[in-house]
DNA sequence: GCAATGGATGGTAGCGCTACCATATCGAGG
DNA sequence: CCTCGATATGGTAGCGCTACCATCCATTGC
């Protein structure tokens, strides 16, 4: 910087405001540093600016995982908004395992990131009061915490899931068996399971834990849930599987095996995925607003950072989609 | 910092060295230093560390999307990777547009990480430069480069598009359509599609590029791409899609409209996709060591931050997965 | 015509850490 | 007993930038 400075023949702080904030700094004087720039090559450290100013201008975000499309929508968002902020995300993923969410929020304290989003409103005590002291700006993703950390934005996953069941129930359906998560320190898996019970019960119908299946987000655990079901249970006549990837799975099978669906299973899914679109029959789901959910989480983040207070919670809701499975 | 070294009766060097370098630090000042670490609530400021260092222990990594899981295992393994060396991944992604990739990688190198890690080979000239000039140690990933900016990890795309089109052909298919990627500016498409040519002059077959669509990678696209190859060039009798996105797509509107696979139109796609695997008929495909790909990069980038020289190039090759598609 | 105003630029200090060298301490060997 | 080397700890300087205040000049209003 103070070569660039040489160069054209002024002050290095007339520099760092030419990089930082160009309005400051008159037309011609602008074009000189810039042609210096230019020539010298040089390339702005923005870690010592990050020391300096005492803001880092990232934004870490922790998801369960990358493989799964429907996070990856968000991150797009979340990533989108802030760039065009001038704000940059940093990526951490947990799979799933509090623990590991801890250590990657640590990681992005001691990096002094200016605000954190987190995929799910259950975490680990430690981590909480971690945050707490820190006093840096999060914002808590995917669903709607009871007692947010500071903010959040989602959805209901009990309501998304309550009303998928109503919706099975109005088709009709009455021994409705359920393929979900793992519940263990899974806020969203676990409303989406209470939701699926408090729609039994809405309707009536008692809820059987021989019914229930809870296995890992993948497609083949969509499959061999479903034909555990069938054989354990084969009364059962449709089967709400709370995430689109165990809904797929169990799909697919269903047209492996020439079971018609809905003739003897009746199938819905939730997440909303492109490839439950693509299938024959269509796959009955729920969509969530997975972009806007990152997108409103920059907002919401960038707003913290400029002085808004904590305590913001937005519901983004869903939307059914129903499909020729159910 | 300066409050732990009080509270411990140390320098604030020796709780440096605690922190970062324990093994030089006797056993009893390190528990002191711990204590006074927990009671004071300290967190280590890594960009002020990084400032004195030169060195951020993190890796800048470019992908096309986040969206398309065959990136995201790649992302999973070089994370995995580098946290267990002590190292960070920033994740950047460039839509498909050499713009937003030397944006992303201006960012990386203006946070001076410790290594780059991208997609493909084909890169601006202006980028191409840049990374030159910073010395910052490149990998390129998933495809083999003539001319690597530095080193590189990756499988001759080229090759393996052209033993898609010998199976197509050793299971007696002539009038073999190509349905890919736009080819601009990404050399992973150009590749497979120069590959699929080869493969079908091997056979003694022409290309006619009439067989040939290019469109981006979506569901939906596929579907389009071969209902439109069906009704222009009825004759045709396999489609190769270099994209198991493509391919899957297109297998599913098969499905949908009742045309027998392979008995009207054979299928095959590329990348080894895990729902490929799921549909009936199983689609025919290729398995890339994906995962692989991203834990070699980081060895290969940790190489040369410890020193190595630059040049070496890894061929982590394929593996047919044939499946009844075709 | 002169103070008041505002825009452009510069000097200085310091962000929190670590590299480098210096110093202190201890036990082993001659 | 003294030297030597190994281990543990400390002092100092500085990484490259920006916040803060000061300064300077041109313009404006009365």
């Amino acid at each position: 910087m103070a070569d660039v400075a040489r160069e054209a023949g002024v002050a290095p702080i007339t520099v760092s405001r030419a990089v930082s904030h160009p309005s400051q700094v008159a037309a011609h004087t602008l074009t000189a540093i810039r042609r210096a720039i230019e020539q010298t090559g040089y390339v702005r450290h923005a870690v010592a600016g990050s020391l300096a100013s005492k803001a880092t201008r990232c934004i870490g975000s922790v998801v369960p995982v990358l493989s799964n499309s429907i996070f990856a929508d968000t991150l797009q968002g979340l990533s989108e908004e802030l760039e065009a902020r001038g704000y940059r995300l940093l990526i951490g993923s947990s799979q799933y395992d509090p623990l590991r969410e801890q250590r990657v929020v640590e990681a992005f304290l001691e990096q002094r990131v200016d605000g954190i989003a987190l995929t799910g409103t259950t975490h680990l005590p430690a981590l909480r009061a971690q945050l707490k002291r820190s006093g840096t700006p999060v914002v808590e993703m995917w669903n709607l915490p009871t007692r947010p950390l500071d903010c959040a934005v989602g959805f209901s996953n009990f309501a998304a899931a309550r009303a998928m069941v109503r919706h099975l129930v109005s088709r009709g359906h009455r021994r409705i068996a359920y393929i979900g998560g793992p519940t263990y320190m899974n806020d969203r898996t676990q409303a989406r399971e209470r939701g699926y019970r408090a729609g039994l019960a809405e309707a009536g119908l008692k809820a059987r834990e021989a019914f229930v299946r809870r296995t890992p987000f993948e497609f083949e655990n969509g499959a061999r849930a479903l034909s555990d079901l069938l054989s354990k249970t084969p009364s059962i006549d449709a089967v709400f599987a709370a995430s689109d990837v165990l809904a797929v799975g169990a799909l697919l099978y269903c047209l492996k095996s020439g079971l018609p669906v809905p003739g003897r299973v009746a199938l819905a899914g939730l997440d909303g995925s492109p490839i439950g679109a693509q299938l024959t029959p269509e796959l009955t789901s729920m969509r969530f607003a997975r972009r806007e959910i990152g997108a409103h989480a920059a907002s919401i983040l960038l707003g913290r950072i400029g002085g808004a207070l904590p305590g913001t919670v937005v519901d983004l809701g869903f939307e059914l989609l129903p499909g020729a499975s159910s």
